[in-house]
DNA sequence: ATAAATAATTTATCTAGTAAACAGTATTGT
DNA sequence: ACAATACTGTTTACTAGATAAATTATTTAT
């Protein structure tokens, strides 16, 4: 145990890539992605699927451009998602009675159901990774957040 | 033009998901990896082969064990982010003296090169993606985010 | 009537990241 | 000295998430 010491990983705490913000949102993103996954996903949905239940809940009778639209997806990628919230029946479409080509997107009471509950344990979990935080910190935390997407998201639709 | 209006999107700025910390974090990193992509990708570096390159530039000789602890991702992935990086000539895999298992990761002259070039670009984009701040709030944003990781990287390592 | 636009879908492709198993090497405990 | 254990880089296979192009059916505009 005397000599193989010739690498010993700095660690140094201040790489330049510390300061970036991209890396620093990246590995934040990450550690809220892996602890939802942890706490959530355990009961059925993905965070995708989560969040379009959310809004399907939220406004009844969405189509699935409405849906890709405000989650800035592409449509191509909602359809497995509907898919499989409908094959849980937790989801439907529904024929729009004005335009034969949308279906209009209705959570079931199961879907409903399902996600207030998850939406506890959704809130559950951010309140603890926002424990580190004082209550100032927080409201600043999210109104950045949201003032930095307000930025940037204005010229897309 | 008169009745199909069915189904208008109603596009409420306030739906629940927008007050949750994960679909905040989701949207701010998908948009400054967009624009990193945009803006630096066509200089040949993804995101992840830039900032395995920073570290080996800031620290010649780490290992790849090193840099996948670092940056909290898998040895196996690293595999082909250095095959690429050694294929385009910016980095080496060199022999250990002390250890036959491990490889030391050396930037190449062109590497350093690329680097700084390339530093300097996501300066330059991060500054542009942060210009709708004040430079109080930059400074916050920053903070709270290495807060944040700090509160929870704390465990791995 | 015809052209252009839209909704949902299918297919293929790409990136990112994970997980498991492997061979070679090193360290530790006895 | 030897056996058990652990670590390094690697391969392979797999998953998730996202994107792009082409397709069909339908609607809107001219």
């Amino acid at each position: 145990m005397a000599k193989a010491n010739l690498h010993p990983a700095p660690i140094e705490e201040d790489s330049d890539i510390e300061r970036l913000l991209g890396y620093n949102l990246k590995r934040a993103y990450m550690i809220v992605r892996d602890d939802f996954r942890r706490q959530v996903e355990q009961s059925i949905l993905s965070p995708r699927a989560f969040s379009v239940l959310t809004l399907i809940v939220e406004t009844q009778g969405l189509t699935q451009s409405d849906v890709a639209r405000k989650l800035g997806i592409e449509r191509s990628g909602l359809v497995a998602i509907i898919d499989d919230l409908e094959g849980k029946g937790l989801a439907q479409r529904r024929a729009v009675p004005g335009d034969r080509r949308s279906q209009a997107l209705m959570a079931t009471a199961q879907g409903c159901a399902l996600h207030s509950e998850t939406m506890a344990r959704v809130d559950a979990h951010e309140k603890a990774l926002l424990a580190p935080f004082t209550p100032a910190e927080r409201e600043q935390f999210l109104a950045l957040l949201r003032k930095f997407r307000a930025a940037h998201e204005e010229e897309d639709t």
